[in-house]
DNA sequence: CGAGATGTTCGGCT
DNA sequence: AAGCCGAACATCTC
């Protein structure tokens, strides 16, 4: 499920652990989830450290522990995170469980399309600390974006809201709903986007964003009803503004789907 | 049974 | 030669 705001709730579920010692950990080591990782020493070091805080930017999230450790989670497709009782046996597509004396806070993930990173510093990670600017924050500005849409001429309006440097954490569905607000065609190339276009994408893409934190981050609730996101995932799904069924196509390589009429 | 799923990355082509 | 596109990754569900 998870893009900017799932992430965000899932975050929280490990909340449950906070300012708790890790006491063991059970790991799929060889998975490749945990690639580019040392998973021993992640095991190795664990046990014995306390989990201090975490925060979610974009399809990210970073776990803080003490004596300097720090685990970087990204959910994919199919990940999630809950905490479960200190007796929890890990089943098939658990790949990680860090055990404390009151809980058991584990990664589930069966597609596996998720990542953990596992780093030992004072500072957090560098792949941190690069993340962009959210879309939400006051760097995130209209002309960073009609700059990234003019560099990217070529590419589909739909599939440039997904490359996660220009706009982090949105992903298919919220794309579909920031270009059904806007009122633009999946299909159109960025090059062909007026200013005014450009603006309005902006200003959708932090609406949407923001509305998606108030709502499934907060409990998982769906967004309000008046939004794009309940027709777009029925096949028989209509336009909330005029009515009109649906259309699909696959661009940027996803199913997309837009009001026919009133996107342009 | 086949198709598709809310994501990223890689390799090949233009 | 940057940038675009489709395939691949692995599993489950409809």
């Amino acid at each position: 499920m998870p893009e900017l705001a799932e992430v965000e709730y899932y975050r929280k579920e490990w909340d449950a652990g906070l300012r708790r010692t890790i006491t063991r950990v059970a790991v799929h080591a060889e998975k490749r989830l945990f690639r580019g990782g040392d998973m021993t020493r992640l095991a190795a070091q664990m046990p014995g450290a306390k989990l201090l805080g975490s925060e979610a930017r974009a399809k990210q999230m970073l776990f803080r522990f003490s004596r300097d450790l720090w685990l970087g989670v990204h959910l994919g497709m199919t990940g999630k995170l809950r905490a479960e009782p200190p007796d929890f046996a890990p089943g098939r597509h658990d790949h990680l469980v860090l055990f404390q004396k009151s809980c058991a806070l584990v990664f589930t993930d069966p597609r596996m399309f998720g990542r953990v990173l596992f780093h030992e510093g004072r500072q957090p990670p560098a792949w941190w600390t690069a993340l962009p600017p959210a879309v939400t924050a006051p760097e995130f500005t209209p002309e960073l974006v009609r700059a990234f849409l003019q560099k990217r001429a070529r590419l589909a309006v739909k599939a440039a809201l997904l490359v996660q440097s220009a706009f982090p954490g949105v992903g298919n569905w919220m794309a579909d709903e920031i270009l059904w607000r806007a009122k633009i065609v999946p299909g159109a190339l960025c090059g062909t986007l007026t200013k005014a276009r450009a603006a309005a994408l902006w200003r959708e893409a932090r609406e949407v964003c923001n509305g998606a934190l108030a709502t499934v981050a907060v409990d998982f609730s769906d967004p309000p009803d008046d939004w794009f996101y309940h027709e777009r995932w029925s096949p028989d799904g209509h336009c909330p503004r005029d009515g009109s069924a649906l259309r699909t196509a696959t661009i940027g390589g996803r199913t997309t789907r837009w009001c026919p009429r009133c996107q342009r």
